[in-house]
Parts: structure tokens; C-alpha cells; sequence
DNA sequence: GGTGTTTTTGGGAACGTTCCCAAACAATGG
DNA sequence: CCATTGTTTGGGAACGTTCCCAAAAACACC
């Protein structure tokens, strides 16, 4: 069934000469005499010799890949940070497996133990919405294989993680809406089970208390970041008696879906209404108006977040430190706000 | 530097029994024993034995594992196609190893000799616009290993493909706009070296045909795909004495930014002109109007791939056919014609 | 030419499985 | 109770590498 793939053992018989030596050669080790260092060459070439992986994987016992595990690909916020980490891992000589949550706790679990299974060297998680329980990924720190989270991190395990700084930028945006005049700021949440919307949510209540404004806790909803439900609390805000001035979502897509819903409602944005959001995903310049949004460096988080887990693979289990990176939000003012 | 993971070997000895029969347990082979097997399975659990792919991989020379590479990662067309190919590979118990071409020639190349070294079961494949030799690809129908092209597909090779009928997908379009009065339908087409530009404006040229209209060759430009020069195209369109009254795009970024820029100009879409995308990327509802285009089957070529694949992987070389799959697409008219 | 040193080479174990073959054991039937 | 059949088990090769150790070859020096 299958064609038979060239060894270094044909290339041994051939040249008459031990594997060893064509191991040898081919790894570049120093000690080879010239001579048979070129017909080994030569030979492996002609031949299109091509490394088994299969066979240094298993005798080196690393698979020289590292896992992502993702919750979703649609938004281009996760495929952004892929392309970082992929970028700092395939520089060092290790591929990625990367596997979709889809949201869903189960499928986590599995993709976890497929990971497991594959013995990739290390793993970058992002959490689902619905994980409470993280024994599937205390497993990794088990068998000492290292984890770094990043985004939607898990605040039981003592790993690297790589967040941005999600309190700050909160913060900004409800002061930049403070500051333009907004009485009545609505936040539309996501599930607190999320570290990131516990920071956003934070952060939007000190902003209103710095500068003396009531928190109301009829303008904050959350909801499980299912889009199609969107329609159904934006307007729930508008029916309030006192209806909102702005709107802080937890992130872009949701700020998409009330803006076209508000549109369609005949809503001015920005002069009724203001809307800000978060994650400067693809699309917040296309919609009109274009978005204000919180940027996050979606490339940079995947960039660091593969660092700090090759410097893990790269280091005695000893000298780990549960390394906590934050990095720096932007407040993108367009024209939405 | 690594812990120790648990083996077959540590089961049977624990239990005094010979690896063989651990062995049989765990995959599930009928003759063992119902107390062998009890016993093998409760101790496996207890251990958290996890079995190593990296042993079974070179024990079965199969890596489980098949390739996909892909131009980029930015549009949310492939990510999506990625999707429904990871699905059914993972249905089948395969993994799934991405790499982004970066749109670079050189770098799909090296991608390519990563996916060889791994020893992928299979590849998937959409080129570069760079890519015209296409050595690297054919090492892998040398080897014996099936590749599957898809979306941008090699013409020199007899390998199945899944393409969705640009041909059909441009001609509806196009014969939309004719139908709805235009008169100047401009095409900003995509390199020629790409299969799928040659096919769309082929479906352009044959609509225009089928309506007596004239094909001026003056406004039909082909472009590398680089965003940045979309708006020096766009502007030496308008800047004719003739300009055109319609404009039909290689793709949806290309229309978003090619709107973006006219709408900067003053002009109105759709009275003044009217703008037709093609496969309907996230985005395309967002931007103002919401733009016409031609949706193809992201998800399903990602299935489609991926089983045409596993059916070669699955069945003898000698069997293998140059299948050649053309999905459906679908005409969107939204507000921008 | 013998001794010691360095360079180059080969042999074999190891990585953790699966799979084939033969051996041991249990069960069945006359 | 022996022969026959069927079930359950163990031993060892194989997958393609790397790496350690020892042997062989080449070289230098007195």
C-alpha cells in the first residue's frame, strides 16, 4: 500500500559503509572523514533521502511539536495569535498541532488527550466559555509536560500565562466614553466564569467610580458570548426607561450585531448611541461606522506565549515559574464613539 | 529533564504478565482472558497510562497525521475550510498539521519538506500566488503519498481537486450586473498564474459575451492579491474618460477595500457603482452597503478535501483517480448592486 | 619498528509499540 | 485417559533512528 521510503540503512548497504556513520554524517557530527562524508551526501541526495521523524521522535522521546488548543476560529482573533506562535515555534525547529475547542468542555478533554496521546512537547491553551474543571489539563503538570495559558486563562493552575491587560483597557474605553459627555454607559458582559470578563468588568466599574458616576446594575448584562442572543438584550436596554447613551461589549462581533441591530432600529451611532468594543478584530474598519475598540497585539500574545513554553522544554522542570505576562492594550477611537 | 512515562512494559511487569498481552488488552484484541483483562485495564487507569503515538506512529510507519498548507491565514476563508477538513480528519483519528505558506513560494516549499519529514499521511494543498514550479509537490506523488489540491489548484498534476466553479461563480455575477443596467463593468482580477483567476474572468469575459456587451480591455486589470495596491487600481479605473459603472473584484478584501476608497471619494454604491465581491468572507455584511458576492462552500471544501484524501490514503496507489470536484456557489445580491 | 595518540568506523542497545509464531494451558469428545 | 481442538499467553523481531563503547585504522614520534 505504501511505497517504500529510503533508510539510512540503504544508504549504509549501498556505500558498503554502518549506519552509524551515515547517522553520522547526515547529523553532522564532526568526527567523518571527508571522503565518505561526500559519497554519504552525494548517495542521500540522489536518492532523496528524507529523515524519519517517526523514528527520531520516538528514540529522542519529544514529537517536537508543541499543541494549541483553541476555543473557536471564526473571529480572527485566535488564528492571529496562531500565526505568532507558529512563527516563534517553527523558527525553533518544532511544529503545531492546533485543535478547536469549539466552545465545548468535552471537546476540550479530548483534544486534550489526543495531545496527551501525540506527546507534543509542551501545550498553549485557551480556555472554553464552559470549563469549571480543569483535571484534563492539570494532567500536563502531572506528567510534566509544560502548559503555558494565554487569553482565557485558568486561575487554579500555577502556569506561565499570557494576557493582555484586559482591566486597563477596559478602563479606557469607559473613561474615553465618560469623557465624550456619556451618562448612561451599558456594559454587555461576557460569562464571569471567563478571567477576562471579570477584568473588563472591573475595570468598567472604576472607571465609573473615578469619576463619581452611579453604577447601575440594570446596564450590565452578561451573556455566553452566543451571538444570536445579542438582539435580545440590546433591546432589552433600549425598552428601559432610561435608555443608554453608550455601549461597552465584551467584545468586537458582539459590538457588530448590536450596531447592525441598532441600525436597523433607526439609532444614530454615535450621536444617540456610542458603541465601543474589544479585540480590534477584522471587520471593526469595515462596519459603519467604524468601530472604536480596544486593540489587543494578537500576534505579539502568540509570539510570547510560545516563548515562554519553549523556554520550558528547554529548562529543568525545577526552575519553572508560573511567569504571568501582561500585555498593553490600545484604545482605538473611530468613529462609533 | 523529562519524567518517566508509563509503558506497557511497567503494566506487565507489575502484574507479571508479558507485554504482548497488555498489549492485546489495550487494543482491544478478543483473546485475552475477562481477569487479564480487568486487571490490565484497572491498573492502566490507575497509572494514567497514556499510550505513545510516537512508538505506534513508527511501529506502523503512519504518522496519523495529515498535512495541510495553506497561502494564508489573515481572511477568514481558509480557517474556515480548515475547519471542516479537521473535522472529518479527526472523525477518522487523524491529526491535523497546519502550516502557512505566507503567500511566499520559498516558505511552501520548506513547509512542504516539514510535512515529508513528519512522514504526513497525505497533504492537503492550496498554492501561493508565487508558485509556479512545482517540484516540491510532486516528491510527494513520487513517495507515495497522496496530496489533494483545493481552491488554488496546480494544473500539472493528475491529483483530485476541489475547486467551487469560479467559472459559474463570475459569470452569475457578472450577468447580475448586466441585468440590473450596468454598462462598464470593470474587473479587478487576480495573478493568472491562479487557476481560479483565469476561470473568473473567463465567466466575466463569457457573460459579457452572452449579452452583446463589449469587452474593453482597459478595464480589466489583474493584480497580485496585495491589498496595498488596491487603491491605485481603483483610481486609475475612475480617472478614465470612460469610467466604469460597476466593478467586479477577484475576491471580498479586495471589494472592502476597493468600497472603502471610493466611498472616501464621494461616490455613492450601489447609484453610482456597483460593487460584486466573490466568496463572501466574514466582513461582507459588516461594511456599508453590505456587500453582493459570490459565497462558496468554505466548510464543505474542507471536507470534501480532507475525504477525498483519506479515500486515497485509505485505498492502493493504482487505485487512485485525478477526481475532480467543482462545487456549487452561490450568487449574495446585497446593497452594493 | 614499536609505542602512544587521535581519527574514523562498526556493532549493538535503546526508544515503546504491534504482530507473528509457537508454547502452554484448558476444554471437549470418544 | 489420550487425542483433538480452542483459548490464552510469552518471546522476539520489527519500525528507523541515535548514541555509547570498543575496535580498527591512520598518524605521529622517538
Amino acid at each position: 500500500m505504501k511505497k517504500h521510503q529510503i533508510t539510512i540503512i540503504d544508504i549504509a548497504r549501498q556505500l558498503n559503509i554502518s549506519k552509524s556513520t551515515v547517522s553520522r554524517v547526515l547529523t553532522g557530527h564532526p568526527n567523518v572523514s571527508e571522503k565518505t562524508r561526500e559519497a554519504v551526501l552525494k548517495l542521500a541526495n540522489e536518492l532523496d533521502y528524507q529523515r524519519n521523524m517517526l523514528a527520531i521522535n520516538l528514540m529522542s522521546s519529544q514529537s517536537h511539536t508543541i499543541g494549541i488548543i483553541v476555543p473557536e476560529f471564526v473571529t480572527s482573533f485566535f488564528p492571529m495569535v496562531i500565526m505568532g506562535a507558529q512563527e516563534v515555534a517553527s523558527q525553533a525547529g518544532y511544529n503545531v498541532l492546533i485543535s478547536q475547542s469549539n466552545e465545548s468542555y468535552e471537546t476540550e478533554v479530548a483534544n486534550a488527550k489526543v495531545m496527551l496521546d501525540n506527546r507534543v512537547d509542551g501545550v498553549l491553551v485557551s480556555l472554553t466559555r464552559e470549563t469549571r474543571n480543569y483535571d484534563h489539563l492539570k494532567v500536563f503538570q502531572r506528567k510534566g509536560i509544560p502548559i503555558v495559558f494565554f487569553n482565557r486563562v485558568c486561575d487554579d493552575m500555577q502556569v506561565p500565562k499570557v494576557v493582555v491587560d484586559d482591566y486597563e483597557g477596559a478602563f479606557k474605553a469607559v473613561e474615553h466614553l465618560i469623557l465624550t459627555g456619556r451618562k448612561r454607559i451599558a456594559h454587555l458582559g461576557g460569562p464571569t466564569s471567563l478571567h477576562v470578563s471579570k477584568k473588563r468588568l472591573e475595570g468598567y466599574k472604576d472607571a465609573l467610580r473615578k469619576y463619581n458616576q452611579p453604577i447601575d446594575p440594570g446596564l450590565i448584562l452578561d451573556y455566553d458570548l452566543n451571538l444570536e442572543k445579542v438582539k435580545i438584550y440590546i433591546k432589552h436596554l433600549l425598552d428601559l426607561p432610561e435608555p443608554p447613551d453608550a455601549l461597552f461589549t465584551i467584545n468586537d462581533p458582539t459590538a457588530f450585531e448590536a450596531m447592525i441591530f441598532m441600525k436597523a432600529k433607526g439609532l444614530k451611532i454615535p450621536e444617540e448611541i456610542a458603541v465601543v468594543g474589544f479585540s480590534n478584530n477584522y471587520g471593526s474598519t469595515l462596519i459603519e461606522p467604524r468601530l472604536t475598540t480596544v486593540a489587543q497585539p494578537t500576534h505579539q500574545i502568540g509570539q510570547v506565549a510560545a516563548q515562554l513554553l519553549l523556554d520550558q522544554i528547554n529548562s529543568d522542570a525545577s526552575e519553572w515559574k508560573p511567569i504571568y505576562r501582561v500585555l498593553k492594550t490600545e484604545l482605538l477611537v473611530r468613529g462609533s464613539s
